[in-house]
DNA sequence: GTATAATTAAAACAAACGTTCGATTGATAT
DNA sequence: ATATCAATCGAACGTTTGTTTTAATTATAC
């Protein structure tokens, strides 16, 4: 029987991190949570950043092939009724939500702070993972909205990405608000899909100086 | 001649933790940074996190003051051509990025740090600040925009104020990448705003449950 | 001028940090 | 039984953390 200690170890960072951020979350605060001891971390997994980045890679490889993989399929539909973005949209945004164990609430929440809480280095080498993913949705979405173009695509596709982890990060607490409606991840998706593809889909700003729209080009 | 220690800390405070983060920044780097004594920032401001709430204080205040007063001049008007609700995105978006001066920059990434890095005491009293401008930005959104429900709008106002976080906080890196056409701060508040307006005026998700999950809403 | 308050300076504080160390365990293979 | 080796343990390492204390310095008021 293998032990679990470096699973107990993930589970608990996971969780932790999660919820105070990488920073706030002290290797005791880890290990006294999977209770294993302190020493363990650094036995297996060699520094805490190093921690992080397995937390992070043990579930973003299945969301990225996930990802890659439902972008597979559609682009080799030979025809669909339905908006290509719609689809691409939806391939990149879904499998973050879909998994369905409870530990994964937490991880999303990590995932949204992730993109504000690390050092350059760490960030520069977390985005490297994601590049081939981001550049093929870059490709499939330039297609099917042929009217963005180099200069719209990268930020539209950044406010995508804003959208969806500043949801990972606090869509649970905005659920738990009383007065808000929706209250499964399935629905936020679902809302979240309408507004990005909505967005991607706007159309392209007028560099039009004839009606200059109130503030104008400071540099 | 008044001592300009305060605003020597609270610059240097501002452009690290917009740097590297509120907990990564240290009260030693801040000092150094800002050629003061360490003890200083505990007594002029009482701590560390005091520290944060005063920067965050000092270019929060007027960008919401802004805010409320260009929706109160757009309520105001009798009619307008355009859209009502461009000019509410157009008001909630517009003033943080209109400030010209050079540290606004570092305050743009702090600002897009904050929502993701405090702790959660600390993040309720940033947002209770926040709830009377997203109060009011909601009712006139909601007014502008009938189709929209209560169950709909919050979570569009989260995906736009995610967008415009996000934004914020890797905005200055992406703009300098090369092959990123855009390069202004004001392009790309122009961009931010298209992407926006059509997020929250995309038509409502259908709670369809006939045909369920993969296809299906053209819009 | 001196008295009084406000500010800066240097030093120290205890606590918490990530990491490393040598010893010990427990199973596997020889 | 003995050697081996990965895994775990308690303890300590040297730094760094935010904060506090006490003394010196500067500005303000009388």
């Amino acid at each position: 029987m293998p032990s679990d200690t470096k699973r107990r170890i993930l589970d608990a960072a996971e969780s932790l991190m999660g919820d105070k951020g990488f920073t706030s979350t002290s290797m005791r605060d880890i290990t006294t949570s999977a209770k294993v001891n302190l020493a363990s971390v650094n036995y297996h997994f060699g520094s805490k950043e190093a921690l992080l980045a397995a937390v992070l890679e043990r579930r973003l490889q299945p969301i990225n092939e996930m990802r890659l993989k439902l972008l597979d399929e559609i682009e080799l539909e030979t025809a669909g009724t339905e908006p290509q973005h719609h689809k691409i949209v939806r391939a990149f945004l879904s499998p973050p939500f879909n998994q369905q164990q409870q530990l994964d609430e937490t991880f999303l929440r990590l995932l949204g702070r992730l993109h504000s809480e690390t050092n350059d280095d760490f960030r520069q080498a977390f985005m490297s993972e994601y590049e081939l993913v981001f550049q093929r949705f870059a490709v499939a979405l330039q297609r099917s909205l042929p009217h963005l173009t180099n200069s719209n695509l990268p930020w539209r596709m950044l406010f995508m990405v804003g959208s969806m982890a500043f949801t990972m990060s606090w869509g649970q607490s905005m659920m738990k608000r009383e007065e808000t409606e929706i209250k499964t991840s399935a629905g936020v998706l679902e809302e979240l899909i309408s507004f990005t593809c909505a967005g991607l889909a706007a159309p392209i700003h007028r560099t039009d100086v004839s009606k200059p729209p109130q503030l104008q080009e400071t540099q």
